[in-house]
DNA sequence: ATCAGACATTGACATTTATCAAGCAATGGT
DNA sequence: ACCATTGCTTGATAAATGTCAATGTCTGAT
């Protein structure tokens, strides 16, 4: 890697306190790249390979649903992209493509969890929750800007009845005008896709869900790992 | 605090790797308490003076904006919340209560960063990015839920408008397609926001934003730090 | 057992937002 | 200079979602 972009890199808040030896050992596999515009860099779902961080140009993050897409953030320099993945040795939540003409240093995601590991164990505890915290907030967003209403109480069924063991008929534990609140909608709409999630084998009796037609329900809700799989 | 507490809280994989003697630190200054349903437990802005920790019980995230509230996540024992903001040292984000009669351990927010701080200096860079992306999201769902399209667009200027140092003429730094993508909406509702806004002193021209009455546009906008104020 | 209060549902309607189709710039490549 | 492409805008329309008002239903307290 160049000597100005190794000083780029070394920058960053994220290195700056980090000793020299380890900073080595991190960029010794570690290389720079320039891309034009357009090209997709990383694709949701696949394994967290290489820590991204745009050294100049710009970076969208992104995500697709269904033959949607939305955009979820914009990634200028200096900055890291898609840490959380990188430290959970988790899939990416977002796919990235550049806007422009862009330079990119990629570090092995492994080589950041080696030098990582290396610290006291408390704090990767800390990081995992928070890495854990932050994705599911992402998922959260995927959710909100990606499907209807009606989709959302579909896949939120779903993860309920996967958190019930499979179960046909299992509780609601929330209170659906809060249900309601979390899935961004009102009561009054709630009450309306439950009735509408009937023609996919939904009962509803107060709290109480029964799935009639699992595979009917999942061809409609079309859930997806990477937006409804608390785990990953 | 009583011993089944404290092994209830010890057996959280945040403290599973911490010593014994950082863990009974840790224990000091904390305590129990048991709350009734419905009580307001934390208040978005406040400073962040607990890590929390639900016993049992559970606990609503909500955040409120401009006389609408929405739901963010239900906390269901035995979990954390609110552990970015300690790491951090930053406002709460949301706010939180009981749903139902509820356990909950406080463990001061200071005693957490002194403990982590014994640890690895890089872990804490990496955990402060962490926590930064975290709270950006949040803020971005935040965004989302509470605010129509055209109050999105109408904060996203002021935001860019800080970010020109106050100009009240600055370029647009997002393709409007990719912008309308970021703010969830279409392209062509965006062209009929831009419009709107014009009542509100806003111009438009490409790429090129001129804010002609910044007070008149901030009383629609009612930008908010908990939603648009990146640094906190 | 009854009543008050909270939650849920329903219908009518308004608003917001998306979709589709067409036309209009700007831009870059030949 | 021209054309083709791409992005932006506009209008018409449809769909989704929210609001308001009324009613129904449950539950816990007296």
């Amino acid at each position: 890697m160049p000597e100005s972009d190794l000083s780029d890199v070394r920058s960053l808040h994220l290195f700056a306190e980090m000793s020299d030896e380890n900073f080595r050992a991190l960029m010794r596999g570690s290389y720079v790249q320039n891309f034009p515009p357009q090209i997709d860099l990383i694709e949701e779902g696949d394994p967290s390979d290489f820590l991204h961080i745009v050294l100049s140009g710009s970076v969208e993050l992104f995500s697709s649903w269904n033959r949607r897409e939305t955009s979820m953030a914009t990634v200028r320099p200096i900055s890291t992209f898609i840490l959380a993945a990188t430290i959970k040795d988790a899939p990416y939540l977002m796919s990235a493509r550049t806007l422009e003409k862009s330079r990119i240093a990629l570090i092995p995601s492994q080589d950041v969890r080696a030098v990582f590991d290396s610290a006291a164990a408390f704090a990767r505890a800390i990081v995992t929750e928070l890495a854990q915290c932050y994705r599911s907030v992402v998922k959260n967003t995927k959710d909100l800007k990606l499907r209807t209403s009606l989709e959302r109480l579909a896949n939120y069924l779903l993860r309920q009845q996967r958190y019930a063991d499979m179960a046909v008929e299992f509780e609601l534990r929330l209170e659906k005008r809060r249900l309601a609140s979390s899935l961004g909608m009102t009561p009054e709409n709630l009450s309306r896709a439950f009735k509408s999630l009937q023609s996919y084998g939904v009962k509803v009796d107060g709290n109480h869900i029964t799935i009639s037609d699992q595979k009917d329900l999942e061809a409609f809700a079309r859930p997806s790992a990477l937006i409804d799989n608390y785990s990953t």
